[in-house]
DNA sequence: AGGAAATATATAAAAGGCGTTAATAAACGC
DNA sequence: GCGTTTATTAACGCCTTTTATATATTTCCT
């Protein structure tokens, strides 16, 4: 509760440490910078960066390129040219998702070197049995790229529930059972003797969606991931919001008039389907074929119809489809009515399932929410399929594992 | 949108910098510290302590405390002990209300020298005929503190409305005519020209409960501000929440079941008074005698009840009161059960007028609250009375005048 | 083709600042 | 006067900067 006062820092070594670290935050991105260009970065002198380079050089954060052949054959000296090492770390990255588990391996760059993934079998009904699943795993991925276990600096994992503050523990009931009473930290052990990071799944598709999807650089922005449930990953201010772990919860869409309960907004995409089948079942109604495009897409089979057929049938135009699309996009418009106006962020990315039909839903969705009398910030879907969670946790392992350099 | 790359500073003042930093932040705080204090509270050497002292001695900022009368006698060379100059430099705080405009100087140790309250007029129609009225305030104040005008260093000003980003100019409609046209600064030049931060009541109220008031040392609060309008000011992980500068607008409400639209909920108070009435005027239900104790209260004179008497027609236990108060904290709680559900912060804090019937409104709220499927944080009263916003102007000014001594 | 000039970089040297520790001086009570 | 606590001074080590010098490569001239 109390704000630690943190003593002061104001020894000399700080400054060497202040300028390692500019240096550092100019090369994760992954760029090859020479002398000059990371003066430029950091607005350090050129002895100052060369003796940073040649520390970070010794530490192994960064290695220097070879000058063999010049590419851009300037006159003058040529100039050594660093960047950042990525083989000298790695991070694990984990989805332990509703339906499957996801698991892959990153460098320091951020790129995944192996990864892995897998559907839950019945016989991983509990949190135990499945985070033996993503053990094995996580020695797979390592040994698939011939990575030391010495050589991985820290893991992160993405769990479909809120997190304590401490993040090794589930905070609330949760889709598996036994999850909350474990803590994710100790369970792992002895196999993950590295630091684990855990949090909520929506938390960590937002923090992906600003490193490398559609909300880069947005300080103010929600994430809505969709799937077995509904689950707000909020970022404002520049940071993410956590409240005491549980910020983001959907529960309070109970409270909200015309929605619903969570699970069916959870459900959004399967709804879409079971609706249709509904519709045709229903009969003939005036003005809808009955052999209309919904027919087609499932085959005559009402009762296999899937979202993504619904959405194919809107795409073509059928008038039926879109009239389904549109009882779900009102009930989600109301949803993003609540949390555009209550936290007027810049921007609301919807991932998970209905991301890929965003071409379809976010024009729908933009014309509903106008309806209300809300603030409509822009609308986007997520690019980043379904691996937003899992980027998000490598990108908060990576940020542990550069904790100690970057101030 | 771009989080701006800033340049390096990891040049040697930097250092002093740092120092002097750690030493005004022990000192901001009122307290009078010897060298050997500061040394505790910093961590700095005692050279370092003493050189920073002088340094700030010399431009205004620290005072020190003449050791004539020596209240802890010990033996040994006596210590200089130091403060901070709170007079050396002054703040103005600005709440303009709904209903009136509160004023009041403040020094830099936060202390209010001179305040000044008036309700509007009938001629006080439009934000610039209040604007006049707020510079003649501001005059007055400084006069009756006899402050020079060149000692101000900023002010803070609370709007009833959410404000732009750039903190000079409202955002959206807001009770006043008038006041959205505007850019403040610019329309309060020449008589200010000081810096000027503007802001949400809510959310200034929401820095004063954390400065002040019940949530001081609460990284995760939200106060829910209720007078003519209901406003949250939302603060999580330690920072102010403004979203584009509407976040904890609550027009939201609108889609909440059970709740009414946002005035009922702003004149929670009023209509405690206006629902009581109608209940006697109902006439004689069962069980409720018509001589009761909320008749008592406004004289017999149903049309007469205020939002107080009922408040303590309650206090005494009378049915009928309580029954009133029921309907309006069923509302209230829904509110809360969104808000707390989804932000998931350590305390909600009800300011306004709601403040003062704490004792009975609260433990309603409580067990409104557990009957929701809701997170249930630590529900409070303000103790500010309706002096939040104002303080909360004052603590923003102040931030802004350390802004350049503070690292 | 060979060599000098031009150019850009690397390295070395000197200067100025800062905080720390250690030593010295000052002020007070007993 | 002695012990105690604090203030002040001195010496040391460290960091970054600027300035000057050395180095490596290309370009251009003969």
């Amino acid at each position: 509760m109390k704000s630690s006062t943190r003593k002061t820092e104001a020894t000399l070594p700080v400054l060497r440490k202040i300028s390692a670290s500019a240096v550092m935050r100019a090369l994760v991105s992954g760029a090859t910078l020479d002398a000059t260009g990371l003066m430029e970065a950091t607005g350090l002198s050129r002895p100052t960066v060369l003796t940073v380079c040649d520390e970070l050089l010794k530490l192994g954060w960064v290695s220097e390129i070879e000058t063999s052949s010049r590419l851009a054959a300037r006159s003058g000296r040529p100039s050594r040219r660093f960047t950042l090492n990525a083989a000298a770390g790695y991070v694990l990255g984990i989805d332990l998702g509703a339906t499957k588990l996801q698991i892959c391996l990153a460098d320091l760059a951020g790129t995944i070197v192996s990864e892995h993934s897998e559907r839950w079998r019945d016989e991983h009904v509990g949190a135990p049995e499945r985070l033996m699943v993503a053990r094995r795993a996580a020695w797979e991925v390592l040994a698939q790229a011939g990575v030391e276990p010495s050589k991985v600096m820290a893991a992160g994992m993405a769990v479909p529930a809120p997190v304590r503050p401490n993040g090794h523990a589930v905070a609330l009931e949760s889709y598996l059972p036994g999850l909350a009473a474990l803590d994710l930290r100790l369970a792992l052990l002895p196999d993950f003797d590295w630091p684990l990071i855990v949090d909520n799944d929506a938390n960590l598709a937002v923090i992906a969606e600003r490193w490398l999807g559609i909300a880069q650089d947005v300080d103010d922005v929600v994430v809505l991931l969709s799937g077995e449930r509904l689950g707000a990953g909020i970022y404002l201010g520049g940071q993410l919001i956590r409240g005491g772990g549980a910020a983001g919860e959907m529960r309070f869409l109970e409270l909200v008039e015309g929605v619903g309960n969570t699970d069916a907004i959870g459900g959004m995409c399967r709804e879409l389907g079971a609706i249709a089948a509904a519709e045709i079942l229903d009969g003939e109604r005036p003005g809808h074929a009955n052999d209309s495009e919904l027919l087609q897409q499932c085959g005559g089979i009402p009762a296999s119809m899937e979202a993504e057929m619904v959405i194919n049938a809107a795409r073509k135009g059928d008038p039926a489809a879109r009239e389904v699309l549109e009882v779900v996009t009102e009930r989600t418009a109301r949803v993003i009515a609540v949390v555009a106006t209550f936290l007027d962020p810049q921007m609301i990315v919807l991932s998970g399932g209905p991301a890929g039909a965003g071409d379809v839903l976010i024009p729908s969705l933009n014309k509903e929410l106008d309806g209300l009398n809300s603030a409509h910030p822009h609308l986007a879907a997520s690019t980043l399929t379904d691996h937003a969670p899992l980027l998000g946790a490598v990108r908060v392992a990576l940020n542990h594992a550069f904790a100690s350099l970057l101030v």
